[in-house]
DNA sequence: TCCTTCGCGCTCTGGATCAG
DNA sequence: CTGATCCAGAGCGCGAAGGA
C-alpha cells in the first residue's frame, strides 16, 4: 500500500464515529488471530476472556500468578537479552519459573506476587522479623499441600520450597505499584528459614525500596549471587534466632 | 493483633493398581 | 502384557482459621 493511501485511511479513521470504528475493527477482527491461543483452544480471544470472567475468584486468583510470570517474560527477560542473558528456560515443571543464561552461567528463577489481603498489598509492622515497621511480604510456598518420602522413607511435606531449588527470587510489585513489569528480587539462598530442614519459610519480608537485601535491578541480584556471599534478609538478632532453629 | 498454616477451583500428569 | 481407571501431587494466590 502506497503511504499515502495509509495516511488517507488513518485520516478517514479519526473522522469515523465509535459505532463505524467498532464495525471496522470488527470487521479486521474477523480474520486477524491476536494471540495463538485462539489456536491452541479453538476459541476466540473474546471467549477466553469471557471465560476468565466468568470464573470463580479462586481460578482468577491462579490467573493473576501467571499473569506475573508472563509479565516477567514479556517485560523483564527482552530487556536482560540486551544486556547479554538469554532464556534458556526448560521444557517441563521444575521449582523455578525461568532459567537465564550469560556468559558465566545460569540462574534459575521464581517468580510470586507480593502477598495481598482484599484487595491491598500486606504491610507488616515489622515487629515479627526485627525489621522497621513498614515491610511488605511474599508468601514463598507452592499452592497445594502434599507429601513425598525421603530417602530415608521419612514422610515431609512438598508444599515448601527449599534452599538450592531456584537461585533468585522476583517479587512482582504490582499489588502496590499497579505495574506488572516492576519486580523485586532476592536470593533464594538468603530467604529465612522454615521449621522443617532446608526448607525456606513460607512468610517473607519484603523492603519497601530497594536496600542490601532487595535490589530492582537483576543484573545487581545476580551480582549477589554470583559473589557466593551467605546472609539472611535482615540482620538482627530474632533473624539469627531463625537461624538458630535450622 | 499479627503471624503462620491450610485449603480451595480447575486442570494436567505420572505412578499405582486392577481387569482382561 | 496391555489398556483402563483411579488418585495424589502440582501449577497459581488469597481468605480465613488457628496459634502465639
Amino acid at each position: 500500500m502506497a503511504e499515502s493511501t495509509f495516511a488517507t485511511i488513518q485520516h478517514l479513521l479519526a473522522e469515523c464515529s465509535e459505532d463505524e470504528r467498532h464495525a471496522l475493527f470488527q470487521a479486521l477482527r474477523a480474520d486477524h488471530q491476536i494471540h495463538q491461543l485462539e489456536q491452541t483452544f479453538g476459541a476466540r480471544a473474546e471467549v477466553i476472556l469471557e471465560a476468565i470472567h466468568r470464573a470463580p475468584e479462586l481460578t482468577r486468583r491462579m490467573l493473576r500468578g501467571v499473569i506475573a510470570d508472563a509479565a516477567f517474560a514479556q517485560s523483564v527477560v527482552p530487556a536482560l537479552a540486551q544486556r547479554g542473558w538469554r532464556d534458556d528456560t526448560p521444557d517441563g515443571n521444575h521449582a523455578f519459573d525461568h532459567r537465564l543464561r550469560d556468559t558465566v552461567g545460569a540462574v534459575t528463577v521464581q517468580v510470586k506476587l507480593q502477598r495481598s489481603e482484599r484487595g491491598q498489598p500486606v504491610v507488616t509492622n515489622g515487629r515479627r522479623f526485627g525489621l522497621a515497621a513498614g515491610m511488605y511480604m511474599v508468601e514463598p510456598q507452592r499452592t497445594r499441600t502434599g507429601k513425598s518420602l525421603d530417602g530415608n522413607g521419612e514422610e515431609t511435606k512438598t508444599r515448601p520450597y527449599r534452599y538450592g531449588e531456584f537461585d533468585i527470587l522476583a517479587v512482582s510489585l504490582q499489588p502496590s505499584c499497579g505495574d506488572w513489569g516492576a519486580f523485586r528480587y532476592t536470593l533464594g539462598n538468603w530467604l529465612l528459614p522454615g521449621a522443617g530442614p532446608n526448607e525456606i519459610a513460607t512468610y517473607q519480608p519484603v523492603a519497601m525500596r530497594p536496600n542490601e537485601d532487595w535490589t530492582d535491578d537483576f543484573d545487581v541480584a545476580a551480582g549477589w549471587l554470583r559473589a557466593g556471599m551467605v546472609k539472611r534478609i535482615g540482620n538482627t538478632n530474632q533473624v539469627e534466632d531463625l537461624l538458630s532453629r535450622q
